[in-house]
DNA sequence: TAATTGGTTATCATTTATGACAACTTTATT
DNA sequence: AATAAAGTTGTCATAAATGATAACCAATTA
């Protein structure tokens, strides 16, 4: 239960989608309505996150959904 | 926060991929061992399923998760 | 050096997903 | 009609995500 790389490999993408945008953590997450901090955790894969976290990012990215899986 | 419009759409499409494989949810939800009530519950879009959740039911189903996002 | 910016980590309260079980309804099938 | 299979719903305990605040580290910039 300790395989967490799906989350790993999708918060490498958020990164890797929000720093091709220009963007900080802090903006996206301001732009998620959520903390800089659950943003680090998130890129990070530290959670486990929810369908509706990862659209709520996916619109701040203005990326669709299947773009966070395309790694 | 009462859209749960994404959650009904992964739901739909993960009983469309099932029953392309004449899979029941009994059968499904064994695969991904956990109870055919909560498998009920994700196709019906009444929960806000994690990142895991969506990981089990794909490799059950056999596909990517890219497809469980392609609606 | 001091201040700012970007990112990380710890901790907390609240909410909710998960996993489970039982009871129920619906839909075949014999 | 009776049985079985498929799906739904209610409820529960436990674990974990979420949302928030604060403190911290690293790098940059004035």
């Amino acid at each position: 239960m300790s395989d967490n790389s799906i989350q790993i490999n999708v918060g490498k993408q958020i990164q890797k989608l929000r720093e091709s945008k220009g963007l900080s953590q802090q903006d996206l997450a301001a732009k998620c309505n959520f903390e800089k901090s659950n943003m680090s955790r998130l890129e990070a894969g530290r959670v486990n996150p929810t369908l509706s976290t990862l659209e709520k990012v996916a619109k701040a990215l203005e990326v669709t959904l299947i773009e966070l899986f395309s790694f």
